[in-house]
Order: structure tokens, then C-alpha cells, then sequence
DNA sequence: CATTCCATTTGACATTTGTCAAAAAAAGCA
DNA sequence: TGCTTTTTTTGACAAATGTCAAATGGAATG
């Protein structure tokens, strides 16, 4: 097994333990991906069908709103990433997932997954875990876009994900808070 | 049983398969609660310790931001809400939950249903189903209030949840819909 | 029915953010 | 390194939304 299933499998036990029979079951469900900076991890029009979980590098999701590109969210390190409505709702994907940097990821097959979770108590107790970490992770968004200023955002996202403002291009971060490359180059200026 | 507790049940069933055994086990974490126009369902600092399903009437959760009243969801006939972080970090809420109209509403516990994920495989993959749902929910509310204009989020919520608009003071719809009530008062003048 | 209390609307003006165009800076490539 | 392309910054102005104050309207109450 590669040290980075591994260290998944441990990461996934933190979230809620799984027996070494369990480890062993998910292995089946599991693969990783090598991708390269600029490669699509998920296509426009795709249907979801893994979770995905950065072991390292940095992923951004995003879609076109009228030609213009949107970005929704940023992974980064030991961070898991999905588009929630296509995953679930098995639908074709508005969001496309693209890789900032060369990257390792795992995925997660859905279609596996949901035939252990009818099965077993370990692996439905971690997706209850995991999709419950998401919603918080949504609601805290959401929180954050509905009311807090362009320029408090910006410093939130300072503060809870820095390596993104080094990492990401301005333009994709001005989409990410909700505003225009421009009035984020001047907020930039002002601090 | 209660009629309502039946439906309840049953509309739980619509989620995940529930046989008689779990439906009977379910009983055990449901309870009922009639609350008045104005009452308060979950208090500020209160840890949010149930999921509630209105059976009949409407809900408000909000908070205060900087002694601003801002709306963050309403739920009506036959929808769920809970406040997600005080739920699952288990911290006091910062969100208010209050009832717009005389209402019912059946609450889980969060207790007694963690129990019974932990052996009982239906339980768990309903569980799994509900904040599945949960999240699209609020993906969905993400994605409006992140690239709609005010205008679009009035009319989209016109179109989806148009008892809000009849039944709720346009106060709070307008913080539900991240603007003030008089921008919200001008866009209804020119629709 | 009159009065009071809120909710809603309207007006005038301020602030924030967006748009478009151009300049400057940075990154990628021959 | 020098050239080209892309990204970021800046300026001028427009549009959207917010703020504050006052006017209006409606519901509730004595």
C-alpha cells in the first residue's frame, strides 16, 4: 500500500474510527490521481462520482457565470473537494475542478462507497462525519458571503487560508470573495 | 402515536428505507412541540440539541449582527432546521430560532439518534441522507447569494418559497436576502 | 372611532462596488 | 536576455446599494 493511502486511511479514521477490516474494505474503494497544473480533475457537463482529497498541491472549482470564470472554492493540502450537487444529485457538473499546481490527489469512489455504507456501520458513521464537516464548512461560507464586506472577506480568508493569497492568481481569488479583480487590487492597496 | 409522528416517520422513510424495528426505535428520539407566533424554538447561546421538522406552520432563524436582526433561512410546512454549527460542534448557537405563526414542530434528538447510528444501519444511512440534503440546500442558498443580483435572489425566491414573500414582514426577508429593507422595498415597487 | 405603534415606502445623498480603458508589472518563452 | 503575453494596478466614471430622515399606511388597542 502507498504511505499516502495510508496516511488517507488514517486521516479518515481522525474523522471516525474504522476498524483495520473496515481500512481494509475501503481500500477497494479508493485510487489516486497524479494531475499537472492546468489539468481538469472534473470536466464541465461530468458527473461527479468521487470525493476527492488533496494529499498535496491545490485545487480550485469553479464555473462560467455569462463567459465570465467563477471561482467557488480552493483545497489545498489534506483538504477534500467534491461538487456537492453533482455528486449527490448525479447531474452534470457546472463546476469544473482544475489543479493550480502539480498535484496528488485520492479519490473516493461513490459508486463503491454506497454499497459499503448499506453494509457497514464504520464506513456510513464516517460519511455522516464527512458530509457533516462539509455542511459546516458551506455554512461558514455562506455566512461570510452574506455578510461580511468585500474587504473583511478578504481578511478572513488572510487569516484562515493564507497559502491561497500566495498561491492563487488575484483574479480567481476577487471571484472566490464575490468581487471584481479591480476592487480587489484596491483593497489590497489599502492594507 | 400521534397521526403527525406517523407522517413524520414516514416521510423519513422517504428518505432511507425505515423498517416497522428502526421506525419503533426511531419513536424512542422524537418528541413534539407546539410553539405560539413569537416564541422562541432554540435561544441564543442555547446548544442546539435536535433536529426540527416543521410539521405545520413557519420558522425564522436569524441573528444579531451588530444589533442588526439578520434572517438567515425560514422553514415552513414540512421542511427541516436546525442550527448546523451549535449542532455539530455542540457550542452555544449564535443563531435564534422563532416561530412566525402558531406552529408544530417534531424534534429529534441529537442524542438518542447518535446512539442509535452507531448500531443501526438504517438509522445511519438516513442520517446520511438528511445532511446530504442539507448540504445541497445550502450549496444552493451559496451559489444565489454569492452571483444574483438583489433583484434575481427576490424574484428566485418568488418563484421557489413564494409563501415566504406573503407570509414573512418584508424586514426580514430583506436581510434573508443580504439588503436592506428599503432597497428590497424599491425593487417590489418596480416588479 | 381615534390613537398609538410598527411596518413600509419615499426622498436626498453617501458609499461601495462595478465597468471600461489604459498603463504598469510580472510571468512565460524564444 | 529581450520579446510577447498575461496579470495586476490605476483612473474616470456609472450603477447598485446603503444610510438617514421623514412621510405614509395599516394593524392593534383602548
Amino acid at each position: 500500500m502507498k504511505p499516502i493511502v495510508r496516511e488517507y486511511l488514517d486521516t479518515l479514521s481522525g474523522l471516525s474510527p474504522l476498524s483495520p477490516q473496515t481500512r481494509e474494505l475501503l481500500l477497494n474503494c479508493i485510487s489516486t490521481r497524479t494531475i499537472s497544473k492546468g489539468e481538469l480533475l472534473l470536466e464541465h457537463g461530468e458527473v461527479c462520482k468521487h470525493i476527492y482529497y488533496v494529499d498535496k498541491g491545490l485545487m480550485r472549482i469553479f464555473y462560467y457565470k455569462d463567459k465570465r470564470d467563477i471561482t467557488e472554492w480552493f483545497a489545498g493540502d489534506k483538504q477534500f473537494l467534491f461538487s456537492v450537487r453533482s455528486y449527490f444529485e448525479e447531474t452534470p457538473s457546472k463546476l469544473i475542478i482544475e489543479a493550480l499546481e502539480d498535484s496528488e490527489v485520492i479519490l473516493l469512489s461513490k459508486e463503491k462507497q454506497e454499497v459499503l455504507i448499506k453494509t457497514n456501520l464504520e464506513v456510513a458513521n464516517l460519511m455522516i462525519k464527512a458530509f457533516s464537516y462539509s455542511l459546516i464548512l458551506s455554512q461558514k461560507r455562506m455566512e461570510s458571503i452574506q455578510f461580511e464586506s468585500a474587504k473583511e472577506r478578504y481578511v478572513s480568508l488572510m487569516e484562515q487560508q493564507p497559502e491561497i493569497i500566495h498561491k492563487a492568481p488575484l483574479q480567481y481569488i476577487a471571484s472566490f470573495l464575490g468581487i471584481t479583480q479591480e476592487t480587489l487590487s484596491r483593497i489590497r492597496s489599502k492594507i
